[in-house]
DNA sequence: GCCACCATCTTGACCGGTACAGAACACGGC
DNA sequence: GCCGTGTTCTGTACCGGTCAAGATGGTGGC
C-alpha cells in the first residue's frame, strides 16, 4: 500500500496540497473549520504529520544537534564526569526541543556519522581537533561548539582553568613538604592532558623535582592500580601522588591500600574534577574543582546561539569561556612523611598481583 | 555566497549532476580518473560531501536511530544502571555507523522530538506506553523495539524477569524468618515496578504478610533515606527491606546508619539491578542480578533486525525476549533478630532530621 | 562485418515537504 | 458602485539529492 503523504490528505479532503501542509504547521493560515476536516482526514489515514526528513531539507533544520565524543560512546553513559556534563547539556536543550545525538570520533570504514548524519550543530567535546571527525563537521560548515579542547579562532570555546588547577594541586603538595612526586596522568595526549602537565611543571620544576609518571587510558583504573602499586612498592617511593582525575586516583588509592600505605599519613593523593565519588571516598579526596554541570550548560548556550547566528548573522565576535577551577581540600592530602615508610607487605595478596613492569617515563 | 551543491561541482567538471553523485556514493559506477577529477574539483569548492537532510529524503534512511527516555533526560546520564544499558546499546550499535538520538518523553509544547526528529527506528526504554511519545512513534510505523516495557504483540520486546527476581528476593528474606518487612519502591508505577511487586506479594501475601510501603521518584536516596530512617525509629519497625533498586537500597542503608542500626544484623537489605554499587558497599549489598549490558546488546540487535524486517519485509513473528534475573546473596542480608532492636539514638544528630511524616501506603 | 555486451555517462522523474507570490472572495467605508 | 483591506486558499518553484531506464561509444565473438 502507498504512503500516505500531504497529497494523500488533500486529494480526499479536495484542497490543495498547500493548504494541508498548513493545516499541520501553520494553523494560522487557514480557517479553522477546514483545518479540522483536514485533521480528521489524517487521523483517518494515519497520517503521523509531515515527513521529519522531507521538512528537513525543505526547512533546513533537523531539530537534533550533535555531541561527538571520543571514540567510545560507552565513555559518555560510564564515566561520571562525562555524564554530568552530558546531562546538563540534555537539561539546557531540553527547552529547545533539540534532540541530542551522539556521533563516535572514530568513523569505522564508509559511514562516517560525523558526515552523513542530519543534524543542525554539534558540540565537539574532548576529541582530538585533527580526528576526521572533526574535520568532516568544519566542512559541513556546521555551527559548533569547542568544550575542553584546544582552542580555535572561529569557534566559540568554552574550557576550564586546568593549568591553574594543577597548579594549585601540585603547590599544595609542595607547601605541605613534598618533593617525590609521582604523576598518574592519561595515555591521550588531550588539551585536558597538556594543560594540566603544564599546571603541574610551573610548580614542580623550579623546586627541581622530577616526578614519575605511570599512564593509562581513561577509566582504566585497574592499570593505574597495578602500576602505582609497582611504584609504591620501590624504596624510595613518592610520598605524593597527582592524578588526572578522581577515578585515577581511586586506583592509587586502591594500590595503596594494597600495599598498606595509609591516607594520607603515608601517601598524600590529590584527583581532580571533584566528581560524586571524591567526597565520598574514605577519607574523602583531596581534588580540583570543575563545574561540568555549568560547563555543560554554557556549552549548550553557545551551541543555540551559534544556531542562531548561522542563521540570522554574525553579530560580534566569537566568544571564548574559561571556567574556573578550585582547589578542594579534604583529607587525602597531608604533610610529607618525615622518612618515608617502605610499604609493608600487604595481609593478603591482592587478587591481582603486579605481574609487567609498570609503564614508566620521564617526558 | 550560494551552496556547493551536486550541481555546482557538475558544471565545474562540465559532467552530469548524476555523475557527481556517482562519485561519492557508487565509485564503481565511473571511471576511477573521473572520479579523481571530481572529488579533486568537490576539495577544491570545499564542498563536504552529499547532504544528510537530502540524501535521507531520497534514500529513506537516516542513519541514525531513536532511544526513547523518560522524561528526564539526565537520567540517562547519572544513573549508572541506564549507563550500562545505553552503553551497551552504544557498543553494539557502532559497527553498524548508526548515530544514536536521544528522545525524551516528555514533549514541552509545540516541539515533540519523538514525532518531529528523522530517525530510523527507535528504542523505547521504560516508558508509559500511554506517552504521547510512544504513541507518535507508533503512528509513524517506525521500526520498535520495547524495553523493560509492557509487550505489545506486534512489536519486538527486550524485558528482565523481574517477577521471579523479586519473588527470590522476599523468599530469601522470608527463608531467613523475617516477617516484618518495609518495601521501598518506585513513585511511577512502571512495568517494572508492577512486575516487582507482584513478585514480592507472590511470597509476601500467602504469609500474611503486609509490608509498609515508601515510594520516591528514581534517584531520590534523599527522600527514601528521609522516609526510611522515620519507618526505622518505629518501635515495631521492620527488620527487612526490598527496594526496587541498588541505588534505592543505598538510601535505605543511609537511614540504617544514621540510626545506628546494624546491616545485616538489625536490619536485612535487599536491593535490585546489582549494579557497580552493589558489590562495592560495606557489607556489599545482596541483590537481585539483570545483566544491563545484555539487555543493551538484545536491546540493539533486536532494532537492526526490525529495520532490516522493515526494508525486506517481515519473515516470522516479532520476537520476544526474556532475560533471566539472579538473586546475588551477599552480606547485606541475614536471619531476622529474635527481638527487633529499638534504634538508638543517633551518636551525632544527621544532617538532615526527619522533618515531615513518610508517605506511608498499603496497596 | 555484424551484433551482443559492457562500461560509462545522461535524462527525467521522484522523495515529501515548504516558501512565496498571487488569485478569489467577502467586507466595510465613503 | 468602487476601492482598499484582510482572509483564505492555490500554483509554481524550489530544497539537494537518488533511482531506473536509456543513450553512447568501444570491444570481442563468430
Amino acid at each position: 500500500m502507498p504512503r500516505v503523504t500531504l497529497q494523500t490528505i488533500a486529494d480526499r479532503v479536495g484542497v490543495s496540497r498547500m493548504t494541508v501542509s498548513n493545516a499541520f504547521s501553520r494553523p494560522d493560515q487557514l480557517s479553522p473549520a477546514l483545518r479540522e476536516r483536514i485533521l480528521a482526514a489524517a487521523q483517518d489515514l494515519g497520517y503521523a504529520g509531515p515527513d521529519p526528513t522531507a521538512r528537513a531539507l525543505a526547512t533546513g533544520t533537523t531539530g537534533a544537534v550533535g555531541v561527538l565524543l571520543t571514540d567510545s560512546l560507552r565513555y559518555a553513559f560510564t564515566d561520571q564526569v562525562a555524564g554530568g556534563f552530558l546531562g546538563a547539556i540534555a537539561t539546557e536543550l531540553a527547552p529547545t526541543g533539540l534532540a541530542i545525538t551522539l556521533l563516535t570520533s572514530s568513523g569505522t570504514g564508509d559511514v562516517v556519522p560525523a558526515r552523513d548524519v542530519a543534524i543542525d550543530g554539534a558540540v565537539v567535546y574532548s576529541c582530538d581537533p585533527a580526528s576526521p571527525a572533526v574535520a568532516w563537521l568544519r566542512r559541513r560548515h556546521l555551527p559548533m561548539v569547542f568544550v575542553d579542547q584546544d582552542p580555535a579562532d572561529d569557534v566559540p570555546c568554552v574550557n576550564i582553568a586546568d593549568r591553574e588547577g594543577a597548579r594549585a594541586a601540585a603547590q599544595h603538595l609542595a607547601d605541605l613538604g613534598h618533593r617525590r612526586f609521582a604523576i598518574a596522568s592519561a595515555l591521550l595526549e588531550g588539551h585536558a592532558a597538556r594543560e594540566r602537565q603544564r599546571g603541574w611543571s610551573d610548580v614542580l620544576d623550579p623546586l627541581g623535582v622530577e616526578p614519575v609518571f605511570i599512564r593509562h587510558p581513561l577509566e582504566q583504573t585497574e592499570g593505574v592500580r597495578r602500576d602505582a602499586r609497582a611504584l609504591l612498592s620501590a624504596a624510595d617511593r613518592p610520598t605524593a601522588f597527582l592524578c588526572y582525575s578522581d577515578t585515577t586516583a581511586a586506583g592509587v588509592r586502591q594500590a595503596a591500600a594494597d600495599l598498606g600505605l595509609r591516607v594520607p599519613e603515608d601517601l598524600s593523593v590529590i584527583g581532580f574534577d571533584d566528581g560524586p565519588v571524591a567526597a565520598r571516598m574514605q577519607p574523602p579526596l583531596t581534588t580540583v574543582r570543575q563545574d561540568v554541570e555549568e560547563k555543560g550548560r554554557v556549552a549548550a548556550a553557545a551551541l543555540t546561539e551559534a544556531i542562531r547566528r548561522a542563521r540570522t548573522g554574525p553579530d560580534g565576535p566569537v566568544r571564548h569561556v574559561l571556567l574556573p577551577t578550585s582547589l578542594v581540600v579534604r583529607d587525602s592530602t597531608g604533610p610529607a612523611p618525615r622518612t618515608p615508610v617502605r610499604p609493608a607487605p600487604p595481609a593478603d595478596p591482592p587478587a591481582d598481583p603486579p605481574a609487567d613492569p609498570p609503564a614508566l617515563s620521564r617526558p
